[in-house]
DNA sequence: ACATTCCTACCTGTCGTTAGGCAGATTCGT
DNA sequence: ACGAATCTGCCTAACGACAGGTAGGAATGT
């Protein structure tokens, strides 16, 4: 294992928590699926709320690198935002699983103060992302730009947490193609 | 207690579930609220999945009577329809919590059946509430009304969801606020 | 009398966390 | 170059707290 078990704890972790929340965390049933025993976990990280906090981070770390990545090579603003909700949808592909942030926000008043933090970052990641984008598409003047994007997260973030309470990915697409006709995202 | 103290359990619980989730019911902790000890809950429910079955369908069944109510006094399905966020509104008010339903849609997958089904239904009463109301405003074809107001409901949820996650009820304004700027809601 | 309602006491299981030790690699003094 | 000391990664075993749930009896109201 060696210093691939951080990385893979961090990776189960991640995993679960989007299916369980951070409530659904256990040190005993993280240790099992990496090949560890429970205890050994405290070797890289030294709580739970250490634990969170660094999944966490790693997500929106990982997300703003490939909504970079996404308009680096595509650099056609408006392609971008058609594209955006796959990120969210991939997560449905993978197991009916939530974003991490929304599932932490439900659970926010149980979050340990540092977890809470790392997991507002991702909606902060894609907000930035999101605003940008839209005003280099033209769709809105910079003064606009930051609360059309909270209201596109939001929105998208909406519809995951509906789609997953259904089992049923096609209400995700749905969703979104109203988002279009209804003009909060381009059509 | 008597009679009351199954209300008063569904009513204790229904607050605890909006902040903490299923997850975060606990029969000690429902217990010390109503001021009877947990075994006595026995009494009223057979197990922690009735309890959270009977919480939900009482929430979507108090929701669906609210929002008839609206209807009826107001008769004006516009203004029925500016003033249905505020529904969700009030959870945020009142101590930063949550719809039931979203917290369940997230805990999803470590839910019973029967406390999934009843959570469905509340997402069932302000859809059909909502696409009635949008047919009634002239806002959309019947044809389209349930897309619609499946587009809505998703919206005001993720809205709610991110304003909690900031505990900064301002947000859940200023996305409803976006939602109407950009056609989603009527403005 | 009788059912309803609530009680005490306890069961089993799981949780996060800690103490203390063991084996292999690395570093360092001589 | 070689033994000694240190570090790294993991282990076993156990802790106290809390979870949902059960058995069986005491109070309560009709």
């Amino acid at each position: 294992m060696s210093a691939n078990a951080r990385e893979a704890i961090l990776a189960a972790a991640r995993k679960t928590a989007q299916a369980h929340g951070y409530g659904g965390l256990s040190y005993r049933d993280l240790a099992a699926d990496v090949g560890i025993k429970a205890a050994s976990i405290y070797h890289h990280f030294a709580s739970k709320a250490d634990l969170g906090a660094a999944v966490a981070r790693r997500y929106w770390e990982d997300t703003a690198a490939e909504l970079d990545t996404m308009l680096a090579e595509t650099s056609d603003p408006v392609r971008c935002l058609h594209l955006y909700p796959n990120t969210f949808r991939r997560s449905l592909e993978d197991g009916n699983r939530l974003c991490l942030c929304s599932f932490m926000s439900a659970e926010y008043a149980n979050l340990p103060e540092v977890v809470q933090r790392e997991t507002q970052g991702f909606a902060d990641v894609n907000i930035a992302w999101l605003g940008k984008v839209l005003v280099m598409a033209g769709m809105v003047t910079p003064e606009e730009s930051e609360a059309r994007a909270r209201a596109i997260f939001a929105a998208v973030s909406g519809a995951q947490l509906f789609a997953r309470s259904r089992s049923d990915i096609s209400q995700f697409d749905t969703l979104i193609e109203s988002y279009r006709a209804s003009g909060l995202l381009p059509a």
